[in-house]
DNA sequence: CCGGCGACTTGACGTGCATCAACAGCGCTT
DNA sequence: AAGCGCTGTTGATGCACGTCAAGTCGCCGG
């Protein structure tokens, strides 16, 4: 049993590879208090792992601080993406894996015959991209929810990097392990759980992956629609809706648009644990 | 578009990473007719990888035949798993990957209020244990469905190898990097497929899988039980009984007990992409 | 050969969620 | 400020799949 951390595996697997929604233009009035991430003004720091305020949360985890700044010949560039836009496009050439420095992003698969499921949420500190290694080519689409910047990483030049610093090798091989873990824990919750169950391991998620960048852990902002909600969640956007007006009613939950506050953030997690029938 | 390939993305995720299941003691007179794997008798050749049949499908991929002569240094055990035994379990500290060499496994998670999830099945050539990376401890149990052999490949070994043998890290990488495109395959089968697309897609997957590895394309003997099947894909056992006798009856399979012959290969294929609706 | 057990099948019934549809709220544009 | 479109809410209805239950088949051990 040993390492079956407290929490489903959903929840266990994204704690560490998660980074912060960044108060944004369309509603810095919720930022919430606490004194995190500082806010960056755009290019005024030097592009540089090194002096980068998510470095705990990103690539660099564990790397000290000397060998931090070997990551930063790695870390050149910097792209920003305005809300709607694709970072990249299932079938684009893969060169470059994204970390977002500040934003949030969807990826989403989809199949031939139009369906398609959101497979994840990123926000600061987590890497994009890391499917398109398998065949030279992005398997999925990366949209930008919101204006968002990432640092661009050369692909080729991380293995060549990693081929000589093992701390970075071995960093890599654990982010992309924690990418399987997590996905399968999507695969627990889309294969056995209840709407609500869903709704709610989603919501606790979203917000320890929001509390370790140091926002706060009750109140939070969706970046996405109910719709995306759902097709993550493997539901229709109206069980979305309707599963947050049941959790309102149950006074879980305050929910005003997109404005979320958590009131008893214990009755959620009871709600995934005990399968109630 | 490019790289979007003719196949849900579920099954082409899977068609580069699979391997054979062995003719084993258990069912051997269903043993497909075509020349594929010769049988191998237990110890008899070296443990190497330059002199293994599985070397197309497994981890040496790519590697030249001088090149994979390095290989050999590095799997240097194997280890047999009797049907029903756990080869891992979530958990145990993470020490090794395991490439399936003879047999058949599933993967499954729990968690802690008792759900579990089967999050794969894998044969021949596949590699097990890719998650256990992450926290260096087994995220998930590994048990053989059949009397198997995996060859035993420490981590720490291969990471040492790939750091001085470029192709090795990059086809390891690419070997991650497929896992989670396959993943995300099973999100948007989870998520939005109808319980007839799910069964064909799996049948399909399997079928395609044991065609790599020089079975019959047409015909298959499962592996695991009805429950197992609908654990994968998200259904109740009975769910998945009356799907196959729903295939049968349209004419698209025959089924006896774990015997499947498949009848209509486009119609199942077209089950998938039209979505009917 | 018989009894027991696990895997599978099939039917009857219930329900969780999808579907369809109407409408309200908010932000954008003009 | 008016008008439009997108997002979200809520209700009525239907269906796919789950649940419960009975029964069959094949396998194993005695």
């Amino acid at each position: 049993m040993g390492i079956t951390t407290p929490e489903l595996p959903y929840m266990t697997a994204s704690h560490a590879h998660d980074q912060p929604v960044t108060g944004h233009v369309t509603d810095s009035a919720a930022r919430p208090a606490l004194p995190p991430v500082v806010p960056i003004r755009a290019e005024a720091f030097k592009v540089a792992c090194s002096n980068c305020n998510l470095r705990e949360l990103c690539l660099p985890v564990g790397l000290s601080d000397p060998d931090l700044e070997r990551l930063d010949e790695l870390v050149a560039k910097r792209r920003s993406v305005t809300r709607g836009d694709a970072l990249f496009r299932a079938g684009d050439s893969f060169q470059s894996l994204y970390a977002v420095r500040t934003g949030f992003f969807k990826t989403c698969v989809s199949s031939e015959d139009g369906r398609d499921q959101v497979t994840g949420f990123q926000m600061a500190g987590e890497l994009l991209g890391l499917d398109g290694i398998s065949h030279d080519r992005h398997n999925c689409d990366a949209i930008a929810l919101e204006d968002s910047q990432v640092c661009v990483i050369p692909f080729g030049q991380l293995e060549e990097l990693s081929r000589d610093f093992t701390p970075l090798q071995h960093q890599f091989h654990k982010i992309m392990s924690r990418e399987i873990v997590r996905d399968h824990g999507m695969m627990l919750l889309l294969g056995s759980m209840r709407a609500e169950e869903r709704l709610a391991a989603f919501l606790l998620n979203l917000t320890q992956r929001l509390q370790a960048r140091g926002f706060s852990a009750s109140s939070l902002i969706l970046r996405m629609t109910r719709e995306e909600i759902g097709s993550y969640l493997g539901l229709k956007l109206e069980t979305v809706s309707r599963t947050f007006s049941k959790f309102q009613d149950d006074g879980l939950l305050e929910v005003k648009q997109r404005h979320i506050r958590i009131l008893d953030e214990a009755g959620l997690r009871q709600l995934i644990s005990s399968t109630a029938c």
